[in-house]
DNA sequence: TGTATACTCTACTATGTTAATAGAGATTAT
DNA sequence: ATAATCTCTATTAACATAGTAGAGTATACA
């Protein structure tokens, strides 16, 4: 039930991105990645999928850089998270041929994993990047900040 | 967020198991991998792991055969699956060497997939196979019964 | 005591996924 | 022009998953 870096470079970079939200300053992937620890490469095609998941915007040449293409208060955990990692049901039926249940009818599994998948759902799609900019920013006044 | 075929494999030998417990039936891979359609040498494999982590116990020679070796009421799913797939919580810094987080008490994921852990465990951990016996025998009243 | 039956154990392999790396190309401010 | 920066596609190393193979061990029973 990881998962995966790919998943939580998106989360943390959208974060420092949410920090910068009002400002016009765009961070640039170098800067980005720095700043948390990403392998750059790595982190350009993150950013890359990000952008055609319509989550941030880009700027090319000299002054460029990456921002948000929505209020942090609109991005929920939820929608980055199943963008990039796909569906949170913790199932290996949701999987495209699935071969495991005869009858997935009767299946008494299916049910469970629906629940659980809701409360998951429950609680990342009811947090947005608002929240947790606020919580750093919490933060920041106290320590030196760090995501 | 998927669980693995393993996992899938051995909730369902689990439950198959369940349904035969009383009786002094011990049903045999073959028939179990039959019955569930899984592979053969692969539930093999899942079975004597779950010997291991104490589920079931197994008979060899001529009438052998597999059995659990605690009371379905005694097994919930989430024993099985913390088993088998690992810990619950979806995160990447549960893994050995993670290394995203530069400050991992000030994280504000943390606490996040913390509580995503905590209630897919009130879930899993709430259900036994007992239960589970239960509503595949209540089936197997109106339709020929299949897991 | 032999033999068939079934569990036990270790090793191997094919496939796919993940995390990253590489490098050439396109845009833009100055 | 040119330096800085994003864009795109391909490739790769390491690992995990799902499954396969085969030799070995225990047991019931004739
Ligand atoms: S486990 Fe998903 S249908 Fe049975
Ligand atoms: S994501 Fe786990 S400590 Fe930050």
């Amino acid at each position: 039930m990881r998962i995966t870096y790919r998943t939580d470079y998106a989360l943390k970079t959208i974060l420092e991105l949410g920090l910068h939200f009002g400002q016009d300053s765009a961070p640039t992937i170098h800067e980005i990645a720095e700043r948390l620890d990403i392998p750059e490469k790595f982190l350009e095609q993150i950013l890359l999928d990000l952008k055609r998941g319509g989550f941030v915007e880009s700027r090319r040449g000299k002054i460029g850089g990456y921002f948000l293409s929505q209020k942090p208060r609109e991005i929920t955990l939820g929608k980055v998270i199943r963008f990039i990692e796909g569906p949170i049901e913790p199932v290996a039926c949701v999987g495209h041929n699935y071969k495991g249940c005869q009858d997935i009818r009767s299946c008494v599994f299916r049910n469970i994993w629906q629940r659980v998948a809701e409360s998951t759902a429950k609680i990342i799609d009811g947090i947005t990047f608002e929240d947790l900019v606020k919580q750093v920013k919490g933060k920041e006044a106290v320590s030196s900040y760090s995501i």
